[in-house]
RNA sequence: GGCCCGUUGGUCAAUCGGUUAAGACGCCUCCCUUUCACGGAGGAAUGAGGGGUUCGAUUCCCCUACGGGCUACCA
């Protein structure tokens, strides 16, 4: 086999937002491509004019960005590469759809879909509970292979709705090679006479994905395991069409599977059990719907990509945290899990946890910056690097970075002081406030001088330090959370600290 | 129903005929810390079932069971 240019296409429908098998095989292919050498492209589904969405496209674009995946443009028209949307080939296709009913390989078929409803009935049956266009069947049907040629070209003539569909041979094996499954064997018999060309003139998926990918050069194609089963049409569609020699390497990946029940994993199941299965917030302008993303609920998109990639995929090292660049290096298609992998949220979130402790504040600074900014706050750069450091490794989300933060800036707006009740008394309430007037006159204000005399303080009014530190965190944080609390107070000042002491002092 | 794919702890999974069957997430215990985390040390938990092949099967083959996918003028 002459040796080509490797390059892979990722091929998204833009009928709504982009779910993580979707990034996945997108993941993947760009691995792949890049892995060795070669490029990524894009090819949009968009034929389904009834399902389009408006927008959709843009925003799969954007979540692959996000990611760090840039596909690669090139020449359009001359049938180079990508990025190719089939709606814009219309014509194209049915140049070689005709071509096939020349040769013999395809037929024209003119049943109406009510005419397909009642054969479907007609022939339904307990062991055969849905009848396929076949080549049992075909002849019993309105077609050019079962009407005679004067009836086809006069249906033909007065532009009679029509498909075009391929023509399977009879009780043949058909074979494909599949890089993660090996050899998977098919009888024709068992697979239909697919729709190749739509009445309105757009092209299926199968003829489409064949057309593209011989015309854009492709050399290895991977898909979700849901096409398995018409690889068989696509197989004999490459050879029809006389580039058998063209034909790419298939990998069919496995499916992420729902993390409760059983079945792939759908939107539904992000709405229902809590979290995100898009990589960022999807709105369908058509009918208003939110679906919320990754990357909004707080997801740095190297954890994501990261997490999508060991799931269903593994280098065998038993190391799991790898950045774009190193997942490259290591990929390997035959390491792929031939099993549907059913998908964790608690392991998503470490990876997301990994990453922020791995991140050096410079890079997690523009995330709490935004974060800040959400609540008016809005603070020197290195006061707030400073404080990334004191938080991070509280941090499993970005967005956690705010309620961790934001105390440093503004009193907290709920004192959870029935964290406290239970053990206040009076002794307590005396010690803060005779504690504050000793602070009023500390000569220096930093950790070590407050947490001395904190503690010596405490001795002398008779209680152990212990069990005025959790009041006392409760007071300036409002919460049982976050950083050691002298190094609290002294990053948010003398004023502050007094200020926050009494205010809670009047609460209880 | 038919066809195809799959099956190692609750989850992600290593192993490519010989291991005390890794590791990670989650869970539990302890240490560190009188907050929450991080970190550290432990623990419970796995080869779907049945037949072969073999000196020896998680690993190879067959059957069964179970799970999944497909079965549209959707992708």
């Amino acid at each position: 086999m002459a040796t080509r240019n490797v390059r892979v296409r990722f091929a998204p429908s833009p009928t709504g937002g982009l779910h993580l098998g979707g990034v996945r095989t997108a993941l993947f292919n760009y691995l792949f491509a890049k892995k060795h050498g070669g490029s990524f492209v894009l090819r949009i589904e968009d034929t389904d004019q009834s399902r389009f969405v408006p927008g959709a496209e843009q925003y799969i674009i954007d979540c692959l960005n996000w990611c760090g995946i840039y596909p690669d443009e090139g020449p359009h028209a001359e049938g180079a590469y990508g990025p190719y949307r089939q709606s814009e080939r219309k014509a194209n296709y049915r140049k070689y759809a005709e071509q096939l009913v020349e040769k013999g390989f395809a037929y024209y078929a003119f049943d109406t879909p009510e005419e397909l409803e009642k054969m479907r009935e007609e022939f339904k049956s307990d062991t055969n509970p849905s009848p396929q266009y076949n080549s049992k069947l075909r002849m019993q049907l309105k077609n050019s292979l079962s009407l005679d040629k004067a009836t086809v070209d006069q249906l033909l003539a007065n532009n009679t709705p029509h498909v075009i569909r391929i023509k399977m041979p009879n009780n043949t094996e058909v074979k494909l090679n599949d890089l993660i499954r090996g050899e998977v064997t098919f009888n024709t018999d068992q697979v239909d006479d697919k729709v190749l060309l739509k009445a309105d003139g757009m092209p299926t998926y199968h003829l489409a994905v064949v057309v593209d990918d011989y015309e854009m050069q492709i050399t290895h194609a991977f898909r979700g395991e849901e096409w398995l089963p018409s690889s068989p049409v696509h197989v004999l569609l490459w050879e029809y069409l006389g580039w058998k020699e063209s034909m790419p390497a298939w990998a069919h990946l496995p499916l992420i599977l729902k993390p409760d029940g059983q079945g792939k994993l759908s939107k539904r199941d992000g709405d229902r059990l809590g979290f995100p299965v898009f990589a960022m917030d999807w709105k369908d302008p058509k009918t208003g719907e939110l679906t919320k993303g990754f990357k909004e609920m707080g997801f740095m998109p190297e954890a994501f990509i990261n997490m999508l990639a060991l799931l269903g995929w593994n280098d065998g090292s038993g190391e799991e945290v790898f950045d774009l660049a190193t997942l490259t290096n290591r990929f390997e298609i035959e390491r792929i899990h031939k099993g549907g992998a059913k998908f964790d949220f608690e392991k998503a979130k470490w990876f997301n946890q990994e990453w922020i402790k791995k991140s050096n504040n410079k890079k997690l600074l523009p995330y709490v910056v935004a974060l800040l900014s959400s609540a008016n706050v809005s603070p020197a750069e290195n006061e707030v690097l400073e404080i990334i450091s004191l938080v991070k490794e509280r941090c499993q989300l970005l967005n956690d970075f705010l309620p961790q933060m934001l105390y440093f800036f503004q009193d907290p707006a709920n004192i959870d002081t029935e964290a406290i009740r239970a053990k206040w008394d009076e002794k307590k309430s005396s010690f803060f406030a005779t504690w504050s007037v000793l602070l009023e006159v500390l000569p220096e204000w930093n950790s070590i001088e407050i947490e001395n005399s904190f503690k010596s303080h405490a001795a002398a009014a008779g209680i152990k330090p212990g069990e005025l530190q959790l009041p006392f965190r409760v007071m300036l944080v409002g919460g049982k959370f976050g950083p050691p609390v002298f190094e609290i107070a002294a990053k948010i000042g003398k004023a502050t600290t007094m200020r926050r002491i009494s205010h809670v002092l009047k609460m209880l």
